[in-house]
DNA sequence: CCTGTTTAGTGCGTATACGCATGATATCGT
DNA sequence: ACGATATCATGCGTATACGCACTAAACAGG
């Protein structure tokens, strides 16, 4: 029924406020919340490609090269050309961005003790599953393929 | 255990897929996702103001008010002054914009389809209920008063 | 060794997503 | 009626979030 419905615009709902929250809360930190899940991201894997970054980011090779040139000028990331491909670079924290980031960890700890707050805490893992196997079911590329298959359907 | 920092990036990853596969397959009907959603949101409620509408679509005032710009141009909605209050204006769909949005409605069914494919039917509403909830536990504004209880003020 | 194809990064253009400041109006308290 | 204040829309500035086209370098065959 409208739970169909319903499912998107509750994602929407919720990261959108998780987003709005999360950049209001780092601001006097002089970083965004996208800055910040770069920099999370950068700390749990070493010398990443700009294009490594920006898939294990959920992101794009062209946001992220926006966001890493801002990230440069703040020191926070150091980017050098890759050893042994000429056409990549690779990017890592400086020793201010982890520094930074250990405040950032800290700093949005009440975000997340919020968000997990309202839920039991089983609830909390059955919401990461069902989360990624929805983004696993649209990233799985091949939706538009269906077009010709759902022929039929009320438009509501 | 890491779910607490699993649960943001899930959500981020789950929305961002959504919001891309929605992009790429609205754009042969010349609308975005977020223009959609906008659409979609003023077919339910009579007569909005941009500000209820932002309101509804968990958005902000000004980005909606961009939103309506260009769909104005489109000639997908109207804007007229509203009868009681001067400053307001009062938002709705032109004839344009319901058939296009009973178009948009079929062509996303193969998203929402693929989005509901992968999970049990109990399994939809519960992550509905649950990022609702979320979503609730964010919005309820008070985030930051926890600053003062995570004493650690070094700003940087 | 030399083409044809793929891949990494960049630059450009457009559309959100906000915060903040401003002008115009509405509202409320006295 | 009137001044203090709250509210609506707008404009401006910044940061994503992409798609697309382009350059350069890696790579696969022949």
């Amino acid at each position: 029924m409208s739970t169909e419905r319903d499912l998107p615009m509750a994602l929407r709902a919720a990261y959108l406020a998780l987003h709005r929250v999360s950049d209001a809360h780092f601001a006097s930190y002089g970083v965004t919340a996208d800055q910040f899940v770069l920099l999370a991201t950068l700390s749990q894997g070493q010398a990443l490609t700009q294009r490594e970054l920006a898939s294990r980011m959920s992101s794009d090779p062209s946001t992220v090269r926006a966001m890493l040139v801002l990230l440069d000028q703040s020191g926070l990331v150091k980017r050098q050309s890759h050893p042994s491909d000429a056409r990549a670079k690779t990017v890592a924290l400086t020793a201010a961005g982890k520094r930074k980031l250990q405040q950032l960890w800290k700093a949005g700890q009440p975000i997340r003790d919020k968000m997990l707050g309202c839920l039991e805490p089983s609830d909390a893992g059955t919401l990461v599953e069902l989360l990624r196997r929805v983004a696993n079911s649209l990233t799985e590329e091949g939706v538009a393929n269906f077009d010709a298959l759902t022929n039929s359907n009320s438009v509501n």
